[in-house]
DNA sequence: ACAATGCTTCGGCTAGCATCGAAGTATGAA
DNA sequence: TTCATACTTCGATGCTAGCCGAAGCATTGT
């Protein structure tokens, strides 16, 4: 037996996949229910519920009831914190998850990430995109050319009402499933939406899944001319 | 499920118990063999290989070998520093291991964390450094003014040598017996061997106690002008 | 009062992992 | 070469902990 603080039952709560899930979703400093972070790890209701216990009862969680919902949220930043160092040291050593948890390899084909599209068929998009010169990437940066410009509209993207916003047009967003970058900003969105509303692909409820048809997906191809 | 940096994997190394007693053994930057981890952790030499080369391929520490011995130790500071945030929360939430020994106000006093020094007297290192404008605290990230680094030469600290190797010269540490931040770095591990040098302390063996002479902590306290 | 929602508790199943004995490999000494 | 030391790998075992279905509370809405 040795003194001291004990530093395995801390980090034996986060060793766990599903409790590091909700952890690293309470991150943002949010309180989310129990039903959120269940969808959030995986996993059912009450098996999160017996994880939040766990991660209450260790103090790194606190509860908040408030009506018929209890809302579950980091104790402070220090527990934010330690969550911060943890994920530096885990990228430094390259431990980075490509590998999907236990049942969701859709999500590595295609996901939503805020409110573009991410995945597989994101990155193939924007390489796509950039082998035909329609976007040029700068470094970080990515920029519409003018031929970029006249495709884009094509597809009744409104080009102007992007310009308009504040918000960057083009953007690229790194994909840790591929470490590879995919298209955000406001084109990001736009292709997402046409996606949708041309009837290519869904979103299946509760989770970031962009789940295509099989027609959808070909016709994706087919207009964005990927292989 | 979630793409990311995998603190699971991270967390779930030190989560067991064996591993966590190895590991806070390392923690004073010195390497072990096999043998030693194994008694530290109370568990058989093959069961201690086993976890060894989890760690290792983990990334957490590093194996030399040396004629038939092979030395471990941790991977760099940046674990030293994880670990000990994990203590500072662990401590927070009253998760301690409370076998009080005679040995404990002495660890709270001052004590090696990774090459650096920890404990009360760090604390009020920084405090006083950062008092006289010595070292500016912008956040997390610790730097050295001009002043203070006239100040570091005036004990023979080679700044110059420090400044080239890719390690930060200031970093900040947080403290689990004070919940405080003290000096990491370059610049902590060069304070530590001077005051190895100079004869104030010593290391007390088989522990991470730096036990100062009585003469030695007057010296140190005016050399650093502590209260 | 009744139904619906949100969450917890219970019971049983299963997989994974820590653990150790024993055998195998590598290095150094006699 | 032969023995001793240091460590790793293999195989088997036993326990823990995550997981889910079903049932049980609690709160809100109708």
């Amino acid at each position: 037996m040795k003194e001291g603080p004990d530093i395995a039952l801390i980090a034996s709560l986060i060793g766990d996949p599903a409790r590091a899930n909700m952890l690293t979703a309470m991150m943002d400093g949010k309180a989310y229910t129990a039903t959120e972070l269940a969808a959030e790890a995986g996993i059912t209701q009450q098996t999160a519920s017996t994880h939040l216990k766990k991660l209450e009862t260790g103090g790194l969680i606190l509860q908040r009831k408030q009506g018929r919902h209890r809302y579950f949220a980091l104790s402070d930043d220090q527990v934010g914190n330690l969550l911060e160092s943890m994920m530096g040291l885990a990228a430094a050593r390259g431990h980075v998850r490509t590998r999907t948890g236990p049942k969701d390899p859709a999500l590595r084909r295609a996901r939503v990430c805020y409110d573009h599209m991410a995945g597989e068929l994101a990155v193939s998009l924007l390489d796509s995109l950039i082998g035909r010169d329609l976007i040029v990437s700068e470094g970080e940066d990515l920029s519409l050319t003018d031929s970029g410009g006249a495709y884009f509209s094509r597809f009744g993207i409104d080009l102007d009402s992007l310009n308009t916003s504040r918000r960057p047009v083009c953007k690229s967003c790194l994909d840790w499933s591929m470490r590879r970058s995919h298209l955000a900003g406001g084109l990001g969105k736009a292709v997402l939406d046409h996606t949708y509303a041309a009837g290519w692909a869904r979103r299946v409820d509760g989770t970031r899944i962009v789940e295509f048809t099989r027609t959808g997906e070909t016709a994706f191809r087919k207009a964005f001319d990927l292989i």
